[in-house]
Formats: structure tokens, C-alpha cells, sequence
DNA sequence: GATGAATGAGGTTTCATTCAT
DNA sequence: GATGAATGAAACCTCATTCAT
């Protein structure tokens, strides 16, 4: 018998399933920006869930179904902006073959990432403390994969005589490090240089660290 | 002889305003250095004023007699560091006339100092943002303080052409910054590399950029 | 007959607003209720944000959801006194048209009202001087307010001949204070007066001061 | 032998014990002073011992030397002021035989009393809730003392014919209130009238209530 | 799914009182 | 007599979290 009705539950559920899950990414995202969003500019520990909730147009309540609690929800906030940074870095291979040229785009990108959120990093840094040991291991593992792309690109100029060869896990370490800088000590950098004089100076620095010797 | 009965008030006042100051100073670190410890290692908000009191072995009331609030205690906590951190410096104008020798001494001294306090130094990264306009203030001082030797170690490389003319300012910022990170970053350096060994790797890097074009 | 449903939206959420309104009324009045009967009878300062909690039979946090703060509180409990009596004085309008007795209606009124909450109206004397200067206006609003119908009696009197012409004002005042004063002096008046005792001799006294001369 | 260095002991004792009596009264002096200017502005819980010393240019453990805790300085405070008030009144008597005209310069007289220390008169309606049971009974003890001269005065008057006869303790009562009453309301009272047009306004309606009926 | 009223532990701060000097 | 450093109980207030609706 034709069941016009009710289609095969599978299909059904499926659909469901995926609206559902489109549903959760949504808010997830509401809460996280507005999360974001406060928690940079304010710190953690002076952002209430009910603030959260408020600037997300929702209930505390709500938040709760997502973020099992507030440090769950940290952690959210830092993973987020920490998987924003290093999915921003991999766009730069496109940057030609020169290694000496790709480095560079790929200190700017990470500079201007760093420059768009500026209070989000400096975030990162003074939160972290804040977390649980697993979530300190995520938040490592996720520079160590935003490391990665840099340190093949440092490993290809090293093969084609365009860098010396190093140790590249110091290199990127300062890499990135000095990236974060422009928004840890904006205060100060800010008075002498704009985001662009920041990257060539800086390069330029960086890169007299990697001339292979004669 | 005869002595008088009553000893020159004058002078009996001075020694008991001496005693006194002497006691105040010694409050002060008591409460300063338990202050340290339990923020150093557990984040500010994370230490209550009940717990300062009981590891400086005194009751809560009275670090309210040395420190106006909570907040006062902190901006004291991370003076202090960084009034430690610059008086450190200087010692190293002892280190000979080369430029490069006394730059690698700031360097030197600058790692082994953090070293010595790494999650003191991480403290002022984390909490610097909770501090009032004023308290940054104070803070961003110290750092331009901490700053001046070894600019004037730059300046004196600059004239004798041991360095490349430069800003110095930048390379000053870089140099402190490296210093900290080996606190900031000392769970993934201290993977492959000793104190020694940074500063070494790390002078090298930072000396390329300085060496004067032919 | 067919049911939509989703009953229309305005009407649902109109009536789920007033529902909500009146649980605010109803909590409002919890809470001022055991905060006037523990302040009147204790003092202002005597009675403890915990213990009002306890006496209503809530939270403390719950307090600070309907009132911001305790002195807050403190201003809502008096005004609620003072408007109570504001409110019970218009009654006396339909005592007739005399306006000896319609004064005397409204001295009498005043004096029950000030009977049935003595430690109330005490309140009201001690912690005035708590109030921050609106809470301050607000209260010297609110007893002008409680002054205008006696004031409209002792007028339509001077002027239908059955009052000397005066100043309203110095009398209003008396009149509102002797009615105070029931609370303020009962340790003494107690002693030899009954309340009705009380209003009688006293307005006798008032009156006095009221006749026309000759 | 004469016995020039100890005198007889007898009147070394009496002598040094009257000096002692003359400096504890001038300290209490001192602190009494200090507490009730502070406590009539800011009110009694509004006032720390320490504020307390330190207006009076001495240390807080002094203060326990002549007061046994707070609440009896309070009190002691409250006393003074009371007292300070009673013992104005008797100088009336100088005024002349005539009832109405001592009547009304004691009326003034406390009218003017309180005029000179508006606030202090106010703080003993705020705190005399705060009194411990022996501390209330004093200080209606010492209101019925303050009411004896006048009262006095009007059997005078009740028996020369000036008055009418009458319950005398409810005038007094009146009489009192209503001289205090230009503390309690001088926020009103001084809009419209002077401290010398209040004394005489108010007499005569004072007096209306005490004209013999023919 | 969504709400937000309700809870109560925990934090900072004050201040009356004591006591060694 | 006089000091003032030291105590610690107690107050106000916040906010993460829960749960009945």
C-alpha cells in the first residue's frame, strides 16, 4: 500500500537530521560571535553568561544547550579564533614559487589576520591561562598546525638554497610570535608604524635571520 | 655622664618613623611576594583575598591597610615585576665596550630573568588588560624604562658601525619580546631548546638584522 | 468550532506580559512587605539583605532582581509607606460639607493610619536622613502630595468664614505631624491618652488656633 | 624628719585625682565633640571609630578608654545633646511673672537651641532606635526634666486664671515637638518662614488652645 | 526548542574591638 | 596614658547554573 503520508522515515530523519544540525551551527556561531565579541573586549572573567545571552538576542538557558559551561565556552572562543588564524595561512602557497616571496605573504597574512582581531588575540593570550589541560592541548596543537604550512615553506627555501638551513620550529615560533606582537604591544608599535611598515620592517629583520651564508 | 630622662624627642620621633617605614616595607613584600606567587600561578581572579591572607600568614583586614582594593594589589603585583625586570638591565653596561657583547649581556640577562620568573612575566601579559588607565600607564613607563639601556646599547653600535643605523625602537620591542617569550612559550622551546641554547639561537637571528650593509 | 493552532501571537504574548506583571507585582510586594516589617521594627541598618531573604522566604539574589540595591530598597519601602497614607487621606472628602469636621475626618484618619503602622512611620522619621538626595525629593514629594487635600479643606473653611484666613502651610504641617507624633511619642501619650482620646484633645487644641476672631 | 619629698598622701592623692578628673572630662570633651558633629551629619552607622579618632586628633584605642563600645557613645553623645538642651530652659524663668510671656520665651528659647544645632537635634530621632533599653530610658527621663519647668509655667497659668485649665502634659508634648519640629522640617519651614516669624507664628497658635473659655 | 526566574556559594570590603608596646 | 597594627566576623552583591513551564 502506498504510504503518501509518511516517506520512508530514513529519508525523513536524514533531512531532519541536517536541518537540525544547520540549526545548531547557526546558533553556536550567534553565541560565539556575541561571546567573542565581549570577551575580547572585556576579558573572560568580567563577561556573565546573562551578558552573553543578552548581546546574542537569547536566553541564558539557551546557551547552556550548547556550551556545557562558561569555560566550555572560553574555550569555543579561543579554538574559533585560534582555527579562524590558521585557516587563513594555507591561502598563501598561492603566493608563486619564490620561498623568499611566499614567507612574506605569509607574515603579512598573518599580520593582517592579527590586525583584524586584534583584541581576539590578545585574548588568546590572556585567557589561556583560564583553561582546562585538555583545553590548553588543543589550543597547542591548533599552533602547531598553523606552524606547519610556514615550516614547509621554510624547509623548501632551506632545499633550494634560498634559506640556510636551520632549525625552522625557533623560526616560526618568532614568525608567528611577531605577528601576535603587533597586537600585544599595538600601543606601542602603533606610534611609529602602520600595519604595512610593521610587515616590511619586520620581514626584513626576519628574513636577514635566514640568509644562507657564503 | 647625665642623660637626660627623656631623650630629644626629635630624634626618639625620627627612629620610631624609621621602625615604623621598616615594618611598612616589610608588610608590603610579605604581602607582595604571597601576592605573586598565588597570581603568578593561578591567574588574578582566580586568587581571593582570603587565600593572599592566609599564605602571607596575616588576616584580610590588614592587607587592606597597604593596598586600597583588590585591583590595587595587582597593578602593585606587576609593578613590581617589571621595576625588578629593568633594575636588572643596567648591570650589563659592565659588560665591555663592544656593542655586541653588551648587546648579547641585555639579551642574556633579559632571558635569564624570566627565566627565573616565567609565570610572573606570563602574569603581566594575562591581567595587564584588568588594570585601570592609570595602571597601564604606570606599566607601559616601566617597559619604555626597561627599553632605554638598550637602545643606548644600539645607538653606541649604530655610531660605531658596529650595527647597521636602524629605528631602534622596533628591534628594542623585538628584543624584550623574544626575551618573554621564553616564558610565554616555554612549553613548546623547552622541547628543543635549553635557556642557553635560545639565547644563542636566538642572538644569532636577532644580530643578523643589525649587521651593517657592505 | 475550529482552533487555530498557535492562537494569535499578540494576543498570547499580551496576556503572558501581564501574567508576568502581576508575579512582579506579587514579588515586589513580598519583598517590601518583610523588608518594612524588619526595618521598621530593627532599623534599616539592623536588617540584613540575607534576612529580609529569609523572612520573604526567597533568595537574596532573588532581592536584587527587583531592587537594585539596598538602599534602593530602603527608598521603596518608605515611599510605599508614605504613598499608603497619601492615598488613605482623600477618603475624608465625604465627611460632609463642614470643614471642621472634614478637618477633623482627616486628622482622625491620619491619626488611624499612623496607629496601624507606628513602626512604619518611625521608619520613615529615622532613615531619612539614608536616602540619596532623589530618594529625598521623591519623599518631600510625596508628603506635599499628602498635604494638598488638607490644605483644600482648611481653604474652602477660611473662606466660607469657618476658619480664620492664614498661612496653610504652618498649619498643614502641624496637623500632619501632631498625627506623627502618635508614633513618634507613644512611649509618652500612651500613657495617659487613648487614641480617640488622643484625636479629640489634639484637634481641640488644632482647632483652637483656627478660629475667626471677632 | 622631715619629709619634703612625699607630701602627705592623703592630698597628693586628692590633688592628682582632680587633675585626672579635669583631663578625662576634657578628653570626653574632645570625642564627644568630634562624634556628634560627625554623626549628625553622616549619622551614627555612617561613622567609624576611626573617623571618630582621627577628628579628634587622638587614636581609636583611646576612644575605648572613655566609651565602652560605640553604641555607648552613641548614647553618650545623644545624652549630651539632651542635657545641653534641658539645661537651657530654666533660664526662662528670669522672663517675668507673667505665664504667657514665660510661656512663650521658653518656646523661643528651645526654638532657638534647636535652631543652633539642627542637626544634632535631628540625629536624636534617627538613632535613638538604636539605644539599648537603659539608653531609651535616659533619654526619656531627660525629656521629662526638659518638659518639668514648663510645665510648671503652665499651672502657673492654669492657676492665675492666664490659662485654662488644662492636661498639662500634652502642651508640654505639643510644645516641644514643635520646637523640634524646626529641625525634623526646616526643608520646609525655612521656604516660607524665618526662625524668629516660625517662634511667633506657632505661639500663637499655641496659645489659642490655652485661652481660658469665658 | 526556548525561556528566565530562582538559587546560593563565594567574593570583596568594612569596621568595631583588642592588645602589645 | 596613649598608640595604631592587627583581627575576623559580617555585610552587600554577583553570577554560573538549574529547572519548571
Amino acid at each position: 500500500m502506498a504510504q503518501p503520508i509518511t516517506e520512508p522515515s530514513e529519508a525523513r530523519q536524514a533531512r531532519r537530521a541536517a536541518k537540525t544540525e544547520a540549526r545548531v551551527q547557526r546558533r553556536r556561531r550567534q553565541i560565539l560571535d556575541s561571546a567573542t565579541e565581549l570577551m575580547a573586549h572585556n576579558g573572560f572573567h568580567a563577561v556573565s553568561m546573562q551578558s552573553v545571552a543578552e548581546s546574542a538576542g537569547i536566553s541564558v538557558g539557551l546557551i547552556y544547550q550548547y556550551f556545557a559551561s562558561k569555560d566550555e565556552l572560553l574555550l569555543a572562543v579561543i579554538t574559533d579564533i585560534l582555527e579562524d588564524f590558521r585557516d587563513q595561512i594555507p591561502a598563501i602557497s598561492a603566493a608563486g614559487p619564490d620561498p623568499v616571496e611566499r614567507l612574506q605573504a605569509a607574515f603579512r597574512i598573518s599580520c593582517q589576520v592579527v590586525d583584524a582581531k586584534r583584541s581576539a588575540v590578545t585574548l588568546t593570550y590572556r585567557e589561556s591561562g583560564t583553561l582546562t589541560p585538555e583545553g590548553l592541548a588543543r589550543i597547542k596543537e591548533l599552533e602547531q598546525q598553523t606552524a606547519e604550512p610556514i615550516v614547509a615553506i621554510l624547509r623548501a627555501g632551506a632545499e633550494s638554497g634560498a634559506f640556510a638551513s636551520m632549525d625552522e620550529r625557533l623560526v616560526v615560533q618568532n614568525l608567528l610570535l611577531l605577528a601576535h606582537a603587533w597586537a600585544l604591544k599595538y600601543w606601542n608599535l602603533s606610534r611609529f608604524l602602520s600595519l604595512e611598515g610593521y610587515v616590511e620592517d619586520q620581514f626584513r629583520l626576519l628574513l636577514a635571520g635566514l640568509r644562507p651564508r657564503d
